[in-house]
DNA sequence: CGGGGGTTTGACGAACGTCAATCGGGGTGG
DNA sequence: CCACCCCGATTGACGTTCGTCAAACCCCCG
């Protein structure tokens, strides 16, 4: 399931996400980044569609993710399912919602992803010489359950169209502060089933959401991509204004780095 | 909008739901209880309708509420609102979800509601004689959070009739875990309209789901409160489990304390 | 050249929202 | 004590949104 690296090069850029996350939730000091980078070498990686984390489990040690794109979801009784939110390089599991108890939603991984351990981190929290670490934790946690209360009104108060907008502008966002979108053009990969799944529409609908607003010229699909064609009109019809925190993180840079070859395949290699 | 009492008597029984939530939540020794119960001089009234926090306004202390309920809210540019849940006897305000922080959502009361100072207790489980307070705080968080999840598989998956029915056997639950609630009847103090704005319907559509319910002799409803005439088949048509911890808190008890004569004023006597 | 999974389309029915009128009970002023 | 009033609950009619079923399509890959 989780397979263990061996390789230590290259350790430090994989931790970037990371570093360039707690940054953005609080002033760190270098002994708090130092000791991030230091995790590089706990990396691991999942196969698309593999368990990182699952519901009722209990939650043995918090992790990062440090490339690739994972789901927390939950499994009905009667096979449907509801996707609670995306998991984003940079973002951290079985934190917050879950630490050191039970976990409350299974986290499945949409692509290749690559985790690192964040037991060490959290560990130093706790320490009187990392209090930056200590509220950068707190602000993510904070950021987390502001997630869900979003997504609450997307489901509760949004029409489809306006469900898919407010979803897309959501991640563009989060991804913009960690520096894996630009303005416009952004990765999504995943089946359009699955982001059914989260929006709370069937797969049809949500498909006939999607051309609807491809043909007001709204935004652009590409296979695993879309292009956010005029994103002030997206906001307008969905309502949606950017968590807080630090205001308009969201770069003019035009560097949008595209999932690498490997990271297509829906199937494990197995 | 908050009056504090003079009164002193009757202080420590005022605490009771709140000792009785955490002592559900982890071991307690008697010096955490004592702790608790000397909160019972900070208790402070709250009317209907008034805000006992407001979203984006900085949380200055954490809150318990001793009676009364309130709800948790966002407002929409469009005049329309999502309800994220609602807060009853021994929950807490202002913790969590935005603790030290700003407030994520607005926390009305929806009758008069008296609320205590949680400050002195979230100090203490800092401290190592403490512990058990710190493990009930965590666990509550962990709790809340899992309202929140169970709230978005209610509004993305559920049918009207069942997101109706699950919402009531959570209550039911959480009341019946500070024993405010009999294993069929409890209070239900709020408006369709309210009912409405939480589980993402209109209040026309949410008065004919109640009908139905009624109709189909699974709910009785008087003017503010229920009576689940069948919890069995609602459970069944909702896909409802309590949240984890101590299984079954319901007690076969019957003693259903009902709202006092001043609670049932929705406006404040100013 | 096939196959398979994901996407798209059409047709149809069920679920839900909206508008507007009516009802009903408790609270209030006379 | 009684008539009045107001807010919330209820009802009907109608239109829209959304789900379901099933077929066709498309593209990538073997």
């Amino acid at each position: 399931m989780a397979i263990r690296h061996s390789e230590l090069h290259a350790a430090s850029s994989l931790t970037e996400p990371v570093v360039t996350r707690l940054k953005l939730n609080a002033p760190l000091s270098e002994r708090d980044i130092g000791l991030v980078r230091g995790l590089g070498q706990t990396a691991e990686t999942h196969w698309t569609g593999g368990e990182i984390l699952s519901e009722g489990q209990v939650v043995r040690r918090p992790l990062y993710i440090v490339s690739g794109w994972a789901c927390l979801r939950r499994d009905l009784p009667d096979g449907r399912r509801q996707i609670f939110g995306f998991v984003l390089p940079g973002d951290s599991v079985g934190v917050g919602v879950a630490r050191r108890s039970i976990a409350l939603t299974s986290t499945v991984a949409l692509t290749t992803v690559k985790t690192i351990d964040a037991t060490t981190v959290h560990e130093a929290a706790g320490l009187p010489e990392h209090r930056g670490l200590a509220s950068a934790l707190q602000a993510a946690a904070v950021l987390e359950s502001a997630l869900l209360l979003d997504h609450i009104v997307r489901l509760g108060r949004l029409t489809a169209v306006a469900r898919v907008a407010h979803l897309l502008l959501e991640l563009r966002h989060r991804l913009a502060c960690v520096g894996l979108a630009s303005a416009h053009r952004m990765p999504l990969p995943m089946t359009q089933e699955t982001l059914a799944e989260c929006v709370g529409l069937s797969s049809v609908h949500l498909n006939r959401s999607l051309q609807q607003l491809r043909r007001e010229n709204l935004i652009e699909l590409k296979s695993g991509s879309v292009n956010l064609l005029q994103p002030d009109v997206l906001a307008a019809i969905s309502d949606f204004e950017p968590t807080v925190l630090p205001k308009s993180v969201i770069s003019p840079m035009e560097t949008a780095p595209m999932r690498r070859r490997e990271d297509r395949s829906f199937m494990p290699p197995s």
